[in-house]
This record gives structure tokens, C-alpha cells and sequence, in this order.
DNA sequence: TCTGGGGTCCTAGGACCC
DNA sequence: TCTGGGGTCCTAGGACCC
């Protein structure tokens, strides 16, 4: 059996460099997109890395440094992310047999066989740039963990990569000084909590960690990290999931605006997070046995604090919009107390299964529910096509004076034909 | 005034059953 | 005084990811 070779294709500085696509004014300054409601940096331009701005930086404690240094900061644009996305993964998918699209600007190739890595490396990122305009870091090893420190290393130009970094091709004794000189921290499935406790075990660098005693690891951390300590050692542990598996719950959460204290409101939101979800749930193709509402006021702040969620059990697993909603409804009237600033609500669909699996109950009516899902159906081919809110429910609010804040998002150039970007 | 949202996996412990 | 062992299911909490 030949040995697996995997690449991790991932694009730099992915939101800000889909914004620049659109805007040639951001290129060159010190340029951020911000979390929903514009709360903290999610995304830094290379310019806005060199001030030294950490990832997840408030935004309100960054406005004198913006400006400063006069920091573009963008409200995110989802739409137009999760659309360029759409088109990344498609060019990629031709690269490779089989594919694994693991976040929204990330994706593993399994490459074993071909052969002159690098070369094709720069192949991937020339047609990316020159198809889509975004700018990607190639990187290979013999396990999924191995590719994503290649693909670190490719973008920090290490071992002298030119966003293209090809582990397989090291001897050991190169790998060896390579992984020496790169923290622990940067491992997939290393994170903050671990670095410290490592580091108690005069484990640092990635290379302490590949020679870390395996049987230690795993009494001491588990088996999650045993697997990653295997995975630095070339042994593949985590296998290439080219189908996504179907969610196991589905969320929809946001802060709000600005505090809320009434529950009439809180009311509007909880069914429009549902809604949201529902749509999920429906594209999914499954059905929920129960809704999770959960509220809670802003943990950042001296107001006092309340924080509760109560699981809705279902009569029987659904899928239907109406279903959900009076669902969400009861749950928020019995969490409610009045007398908070709420500062963020949610609602979480669990325990789900496959719609053709729901087992059917002697007292429904199947005329009924065949109605219902003719009505869902219809609610979301209006909405798909003439975009999302186009038809809702009226306990989901009009004006919804509580949503969050978006002040500076950009318009959804590729999915809106009114958003069309235009010659100046 | 202002600190995201959406997920996964694993483990431990308790309830309950035979 | 003695007081099994093995299994499942559920929940809470902790860690991680982007």
C-alpha cells in the first residue's frame, strides 16, 4: 500500500481578501472584519497583523489605534463569504478524487500518488488567484495534522516555502529541526488550555510533542491528543471524510443590538433564531425531538446576572415551522424574568434524525401533517428565491429594533443582482 | 455604549437494569 | 460483617476547531 499524502488547501486572510476582491481601495491599508454585531476582530489584513492586533480583539478597545493608523473596519458579509467559498471548494474539488471541505475557507485534498508536489502546489494557487482572485497556502503531509503544520509552515515561509509547503519531502533529519523550532501551540487540537500544561511536561515545540511517550499522552490528556501525538508521527489516525456527516444539533444564537428587557421582544427573537434554524433543519433533511431556548444577559458588564435555558420536548420529532416556533415560545415565556438587560438569546434543535426515520403516532393527523410540510416547502422556495425574511412569521417582528449591529457591511456582490459590482 | 456564532468529541458520574 | 459485575443511557463539563 502506497503511503496517504494529504493536502490542506486553505486561503489567507479569508474574509479580508474577499472584501478586497471587490474593493482595490482596501488593498494596502490595515483592514478588519468583525463578528456578528460587531463586537471583535475575526479576520486581520497582514497590515493589521504587523500592528501586533490579536485575533478576537474588541472592537470598541481598538478605536484609537484605528485612528491612528486609520484600521478599515468591515461588519461581516456572510452572504458573500460563504459564496466565494462555493466557488474555492468547486476549482479545488478538481484537483484531487476526494475532498473534505472542513471549514469555510479550508479544505483537504487527498493527493496520494500524484506526483511533483510542489510544482502542482503552485498550480492550485495560480488558478485560485486567477479564477477567484483570493490567495491560498498549499500544504502537504503524510496525515491531516501533518498537512495543516505544512500549510503553517507555508505561510510562515518556512523550510523556504513559497505557499507551498511539502513535508513528505523532508528527510527525518530536516523534519526533526523543522518541527524544533515551532511552538506546540500551533498543532491542530493543541490549544490554549494544553500549551501550559505541556509545557509543565517540558513539552514545547512540536517536535517534544512527536517525542512525547504515546502511553503518557494518553493517560495524562486522552485519547485525542494520543491520536494527534500519532498523527505528527505519520501514523493516520483521523480519516478524510469526504461526505459531511449530518449535524447532531442545530443552533442559531445572536447578541443582541442593544440590552433588551422585555419579553415581547426577546418573543420576536427566539422565533426568528428558530426559523433560522428550522430552515437548517429542513435542508438537512431531518427532524428535531426537542428545542433548546436559551437566554442570557451580558456576562462582560456589573449588571446583574441571569443566565437560564430549558430544553421544549416535542409531542413528536418535526420539522414543521409552527411546530418550532410555539416550541421556542413556551420556552422563553418559562425562562423570562423581567428586571435583566438580555443581552443574547438562542434556540438549539437536538436530538435529531432523518425525516424518513420519524416514526409516525396514532393520534396525528397525516392530512394534516402533510399540509404543514407542503406549507414549510413552500415558505422556503419563496425565501430561497427571492432571499432569506422575504416571508416569515409575524411573531418573528417587523422592525426587530433588538437585531444586531452591522454598521459597515458591504453589499453581497456575487448573489444579488442588485449588488452587482459596478465599473467607477 | 461597545467582548461572535456554530459546531465536534471525550470523559466522568449517576440512574437504572439484569 | 458480609454487600457483583457488566451494560446502557443521559447529562454536565471541558477541551478543541474555525
Amino acid at each position: 500500500m502506497t503511503q496517504s499524502v494529504f493536502a490542506l488547501v486553505d486561503v489567507n486572510n479569508f474574509y479580508v481578501s474577499c472584501e478586497r476582491v471587490f474593493d482595490w481601495r482596501l488593498w494596502g491599508k490595515p483592514v478588519v472584519v468583525l463578528s456578528n454585531n460587531d463586537g471583535c476582530v475575526v479576520a486581520r489584513s497582514p497590515e493589521i497583523k504587523a500592528l501586533g492586533i490579536k485575533m478576537g480583539t474588541p472592537w470598541h478597545k481598538l478605536k484609537d489605534a484605528a485612528r491612528e493608523h486609520g484600521i478599515v473596519a468591515l461588519s461581516s458579509n456572510y452572504t458573500l463569504y460563504g459564496d466565494m467559498s462555493r466557488r474555492v471548494m468547486t476549482i479545488l474539488a478538481d484537483f484531487a478524487p476526494r475532498q473534505e471541505v472542513y471549514s469555510i475557507d479550508e479544505c483537504f485534498l487527498d493527493v496520494s500518488g500524484i506526483s511533483g508536489l510542489a510544482g502542482y502546489g503552485q498550480q492550485i494557487r495560480a488558478r485560485i488567484q486567477q479564477w477567484v482572485g483570493l490567495p491560498v497556502c498549499v500544504g502537504y503531509g503524510q496525515t491531516k495534522t501533518l498537512a495543516k503544520l505544512a500549510n503553517h509552515c507555508s505561510k510562515k515561509g518556512l523550510a523556504g516555502a513559497d505557499g507551498v509547503c511539502d513535508l513528505t519531502a523532508l528527510s527525518q533529519a530536516d523534519s526533526d529541526t523543522l518541527l524544533d523550532q515551532i511552538d506546540v501551540g500551533e498543532v491542530w487540537g493543541v490549544g490554549r488550555r494544553l500549551v501550559p500544561q505541556l509545557g509543565m511536561m517540558n513539552i514545547c515545540t512540536v517536535g517534544d510533542l512527536r517525542r512525547a511517550n504515546v502511553a503518557t499522552i494518553r493517560s495524562k490528556f486522552g485519547v485525542v491528543l494520543e491520536r494527534t501525538v500519532r498523527e505528527l508521527r505519520a501514523e493516520d489516525c483521523l480519516p478524510l471524510e469526504a461526505m459531511a456527516p449530518d449535524k447532531d444539533q442545530i443552533m442559531a444564537s445572536r447578541s443582541f443590538g442593544r440590552p433588551v428587557t422585555e419579553l415581547c421582544e426577546l418573543r420576536e427573537a427566539v422565533i426568528t433564531y428558530v426559523t433560522r434554524a428550522g430552515e437548517k433543519l429542513r435542508i438537512q433533511g431531518s427532524v428535531a425531538s426537542s428545542v433548546l431556548v436559551s437566554l442570557r444577559t451580558n456576562p462582560f458588564n456589573d449588571d446583574p446576572q441571569y443566565a437560564r435555558q430549558i430544553v421544549m420536548p416535542l409531542p413528536h420529532p418535526t420539522d414543521d415551522m409552527l411546530a418550532l416556533a410555539d416550541a421556542a415560545e413556551r420556552g422563553i415565556r418559562q425562562i423570562y424574568r423581567s428586571g435583566f438587560r438580555y443581552h443574547k438569546a438562542g434556540v438549539m434543535l437536538m436530538g435529531l434524525m432523518p425525516a424518513e426515520h420519524r416514526q409516525t403516532t396514532l393520534f396525528e393527523d397525516s392530512e394534516e401533517i402533510a399540509r404543514r410540510g407542503r406549507l414549510n416547502e413552500a415558505l422556503d422556495t419563496i425565501n430561497g428565491k427571492f432571499g432569506r425574511r422575504t416571508v416569515e412569521l409575524f411573531g418573528a417582528g417587523i422592525a426587530k429594533p433588538w437585531s444586531m449591529r452591522a454598521e459597515n457591511r458591504t453589499p453581497a456582490y456575487t448573489t444579488d443582482w442588485n449588488a452587482l459590482p459596478t465599473v467607477r
